[in-house]
DNA sequence: GTGGTCTAGACCACG
DNA sequence: GTGGTCTAGACCACG
């Protein structure tokens, strides 16, 4: 399921790269299955077709999906590249507080209060 | 010591913010003390003044610290807004990591990584 | 309508966030209208396009519009922000009133006759 | 009873003469009594000679206070002058409010609010 | 000297 | 086209 927050300060490309390499780190999208038409994805979502060929497109230059021409798109390798994209801004945030001088453990309460309010997965 | 990384993604009077956020938040700056002048902080840090204006504004209007006229800008009461400053955007991103799938041991390993790497501090 | 008084002394960039505010609060602009774009209202006004936009920026950093990249400005979910907003100046002068000394009665019938005048409503 | 509010956004002469007007309304002093020297007064309340001198001029020029060379500066004719500067910011706040269509029943009860918080004078 | 405001003009990301 | 950011430079109130 690819959802986009439009009040968001994400931008929308950013947020549907992300959204698909979810699906690929929770297993939705296996290696070699196609994902969404590019098209289809921008009507569904009421976006510009354009938004969603860019965010294939870094995926594609990621080597995170492949696209053969008049096919589509389909998920590439797994090598951990997806499930990497889903903590790289959590990584910088977390760098960045710890050198604010925020302790470890607020960092670690932090992700144990909201793993509790997102129900206890983990 | 307020410290701004030119090619970070993050905007420049933000990262003042937060810099100062940090400052006060680790007991350098204490309550009613003087912060840099704008214009002195420009000067060393290489900015246009309207930058770190624009700075001095937000906190100011965030309640974090108060300006008088004519003697410059001083922390204000302390209550917990410059601490809650520095994680915001670390708890945004622990949320949309564990909606994507993360698994809760996999944030809490980043945070022991990350913190180990930047001096063992916490 | 958004308009603007040159001779107060309100900055006008506070006087822009009020005007919108009281639209919200009159209902004019509902929750998700767009706007006033911030370059069209500052040639409808006079004004430099960056005096605009720091209204827009504090309304937006106070969570009473949204932004989304290449739309323009959005009415947030309403939660009387916009509405107290409108009333936070009068409370501060009620009470630095009151505090001096002044009755009650004197500022209610203030009131009452700026009513009056301003045409019976309320 | 003067006092200073550092952190305020009022300018410090307007607060010194806003104090000095409500002693005035209270009738602590009463028309040709003495006020403070200004020089006094600054030393006491640690401000710039200045600041205090400004404000006495400003009383001054108002027809509220007038100076005796080389005896200081006494309480003028009664005449509600020094009641009104007390009201003046309140009516202004009024009339902004209710131009932003804040109905007069709302302003009421926030005048009946904070008479109540302030001790239920009135 | 200090911060607050405003104009002018430029560049950028986003869509 | 839209808002977001930044530089440059000016003027003002305050003390």
């Amino acid at each position: 399921m690819i959802t986009i927050d439009m009040t968001g300060r994400a931008p929308i490309y950013e947020q549907i790269c992300r959204s698909i390499c979810g699906e690929i780190a929770k297993g939705v999208y296996k290696e070699n299955d196609r994902i969404p038409a590019a098209r289809a994805l921008a009507k569904e979502l009421g976006l510009n077709p354009n938004t969603v060929a860019k965010a294939y497109g870094i995926l594609e230059r990621e080597g995170i999906i492949y696209s053969v021409a008049g096919k589509g798109c389909f998920v590439a390798k797994h090598d951990g590249r997806a499930d990497r994209r889903l903590t790289e801004d959590f990584e910088q945030k977390t760098k960045e507080a710890l050198a604010a001088g925020v302790p470890k453990q607020t960092l670690i309460d932090i992700v144990e209060n909201a793993a509790d309010e997102n129900g206890g997965n983990g």
